[in-house]
DNA sequence: GATTCAAGTGAGTAATCAGTCACACACAGA
DNA sequence: TCTGTGTGTGACTGATTACTCACTTGAATC
């Protein structure tokens, strides 16, 4: 059984080695965790589907996290880090090309969370639990002041469009979450219209105001 | 071990004490499990605490909900009955006072939702489990379709101005499940004051555009 | 080869959970 | 007073959970 499963990876930096260190079996752990939390929630993803995802014994698992709760934070910690670094490159591409950027990284926000729905299904949990949770809660609350803070500097918009933008932001969230985009029905086709002017800041507002 | 466990159950408290309908008992399950839900999530709330909290046996709650994933859902059905009342309540009272239906309906949601944040938490849960939970998602579609009908009805808005005004609630819900009020940080201030213009339509886009 | 330490696991455990079942009780109508 | 029906419960159960512990294996260093 356990020569069936060894795995013989070669480590780039740490030279060749037939044990994984520690810190990228925590890696390997975070991947696995996200996609279970994301699918269950919190309280019923249970750990052993996560350490068995991760390919390994769930005892290790809780060498490497001590808690559930640890572990969660962390899968929380990377979503953030996720839509921080789209967020960047995204501001990078409208300085570039000259363009908006808050409409550029609406545009990178409407592709993240349709291609990698697990990033928005874990946000949307921890955001759940944060009143419950007060770990969570400090962490989707440095989330939030990380995510404003890239939007606000890279984009120079007025505190009411960045209200705006990501008042948008979360309504992609739910309308993915309840699949809005499937249903042919006027609300839906209204609500879950995020191509395009996902900014919410109208063309005319715009020409106006700035 | 039946026959000895004989009680004599005499009136327990003051005043004689009749059985209540079947109706009446689910009604006091699903405000009991309100808070319970609200509290803890879908998965993490105990049948046991609902029914300890509703003032009845665990095994009577299940008489009359025979799963707790349709307890859930009859809890987020009310919540949305809740925000229903709360709008079409608002809605008479802009059309008796001359206001913009939109605003006070914001208004109004900003309100119910300090004050009764119990409704807030449980639809942020059901949002959560809907990609997970079919009855759950499709409750949440309905809820949506239905305060959709009767915001766009009541308000004669365009639908980029419900659009915008529904985002704007889904960033009140995320800010108080947070807590953003509590921060004193300017992203924090910003994202979290929606006292007065949470309708999130600036004044210059409605003195312009209509 | 011996030593050492980190990586890794099989086999638990105590607690908790949703759901069940046999049974008791209250009341209205005969 | 009896009886049928709806209200209500104590005492389970089988499954699942987070977390633990004694133990093994891999490989670098001397």
């Amino acid at each position: 059984m356990a020569t069936a499963s060894r795995k013989i990876r070669k480590a780039p930096s740490a030279g060749d080695r037939a044990l994984s260190t520690a810190e990228e079996r925590r890696e390997e752990l975070i991947t696995a965790s996200i996609s279970v939390f994301a699918e269950k929630g919190y309280h019923a993803a249970p750990t052993t589907e996560i350490a068995r995802r991760a390919g390994i014994s769930q005892a290790y698992l809780f060498r490497l996290f001590p808690t559930k709760e640890e572990l969660f934070v962390a899968a929380v910690d990377r979503s953030c880090e996720v839509m921080y670094g789209s967020f960047t490159e995204a501001a990078n591409v409208a300085e570039r090309e000259g363009r908006d950027p808050l409409e550029v990284m609406g545009d990178a926000y409407a592709e993240l969370v349709a291609e990698n729905r697990n990033m928005l299904l874990v946000q949307l949990h921890a955001q759940a639990i944060s009143p419950s949770v007060p770990a969570v809660r400090d962490t989707m609350r440095r989330c939030f002041a990380t995510l404003f803070a890239v939007a606000s500097e890279r984009s120079k918009a007025t505190p009411e469009e960045l209200k705006l933008w990501m008042a948008g932001g979360m309504l992609i969230n739910v309308m993915t979450a309840i699949g809005a985009n499937e249903i042919e029905e006027p609300w839906a086709e209204t609500l879950a219209d995020f191509e395009g002017d996902c900014d919410f800041t109208p063309p005319d507002l715009l020409d106006n105001n700035r």
